[in-house]
DNA sequence: ATTATCTATAGATCTATAGATAATGC
DNA sequence: ATTATCTATAGATCTATAGATAATGC
């Protein structure tokens, strides 16, 4: 079961499960190609499909064969394990960007800021980290950032700046409801910094002052069209 | 084109489209039994597998022959429309409600409150809605609140409980958002309260008082259960 | 020489319908 | 008698793999 055919030298960092059968980077060109055009592909289809979107029509879009499609990926769930370890290193550069922010406060709106527009950034997420909570529960994207934003938050606590009746979880639930708005149409999607300033609002202490608000709402024709699903383009020509 | 066939009793109330070809109520016992097990069938895997959920699985789970499926909906589209329909009935109820509260602040948080209820409670609709937004882009769910709620927003800002620089539209995407904990899973779902309470002091006046949060945070092992997608039932119990 | 790709294919599942059989309401 | 259900089935699409063919790197 421990895989004992492995090559030694195929060492390379594995990066969430400890025993996971890393595919490694392909070493010939048209290799290493063809496996990032899956990817892309892979993203398109499961944002639009769900995580049971077909391999097939994976492999079609990236005009390569399905066996190339297995080939790299021996099972759908292979594939959703890449796709979240390739957005888990994504979100691990955010953690400098929070650590170098001056006030607890601050740190707290980039966190948020970060973590959201990551979500809102790639609509392939929610249903890849809805499968990965099956395939591994004890993985969390943001479980590294827990402890941090714990203190953090207590600290906002205590010089006035975020109310005291919120905590950490809280925080965490917020950022994953504003991110979700990526899966709502393009149009949601180019809100949602303003929806965060809102959620923002709502969680600083209550005589802290409010910074004005970024962006401007949609009129009613703009929210038609993002209702509608229109294509990021479109609605930006709304726009 | 305009139905000549339909029999003049069958005027049931049209419940989106003028022109929809409405499946009357079937008359036998077991057909409207057989349908209503459709349904409730339709609504879990749909909410499981978005709208490409299988139709002989919904059959299937319904425990009834997929002939009997198609006969009830001839097209996956026709099952959609039908879904969404009876949801927006319910929604529909929550028109007395908003008009019956003292203040249009009030109104408001009921507003917010019943939709993203609405939402939460169903987590087959984002699928469908997003289905329908394709099918008929003239139809909106709230739609028919629309001018209502423009004019409870002016209110509230000139009595001095709705921040001055947001609008229906930024009410309607903070909605529809919060609405979305319900797909997340079942831990999230019940949060939604909370995390609407917290939008909500974001939306209100700056020296507004604030109400104190519903419910409490969850814990940390509370939010890994949530986050790992456990049922209900089992979230119900980690709480 | 090695590594990867593609084509072809078996078996499963899905959509959609035709035709035979069963249940209901008048 | 009417209305609805079920079984069976054709054709499409999907998963997964075997075996023949092509592209790369040393």
């Amino acid at each position: 079961m421990t895989s004992p055919t492995r090559k030694p030298q195929d060492g390379v960092p594995a990066p969430s499960a400890p025993e996971r059968t890393a595919p490694l980077p392909p070493r010939r060109r048209d290799a290493r190609l063809n496996r990032d055009r899956l990817i892309a592909s892979a993203r398109t289809l499961l944002a639009q499909h769900g995580v049971d979107a077909s391999l097939e029509a994976i492999a079609r879009q990236a005009e390569v064969g399905v066996a190339t499609l297995y080939r790299n990926f021996p099972t759908r769930d292979d594939l959703v394990r890449v796709l979240y370890d390739l957005a888990l290193a994504q979100l691990h550069a955010v953690r400098g960007e929070i650590e170098a922010a001056p006030t607890p406060w601050e740190a707290l709106v980039i966190y948020t800021e970060r973590v959201a527009e990551w979500l809102v950034a790639d609509p392939s997420l929610p249903p890849i980290l809805r499968r990965m909570a099956v395939l591994e529960p004890s993985a969390r994207p943001a479980a590294e950032f827990d402890g941090f934003i714990a203190s953090l938050v207590a600290r906002a606590k205590r010089d006035g700046t975020l109310r005291r009746d919120v905590d950490a979880v809280d925080l965490a639930v917020l950022v994953t409801m504003v991110g979700s708005l990526g899966g709502l149409g393009a149009g949601y999607a180019g809100q949602w910094r303003r929806q965060l300033s809102i959620v923002l609002d709502g969680l600083r202490a209550a005589d802290a002052p409010r910074p004005r608000l970024p962006g401007r709402p949609l009129n009613v024709k703009e929210y038609q069209a993002t209702v509608h699903g229109l294509t990021r383009r479109a609605a930006r020509a709304a726009l």
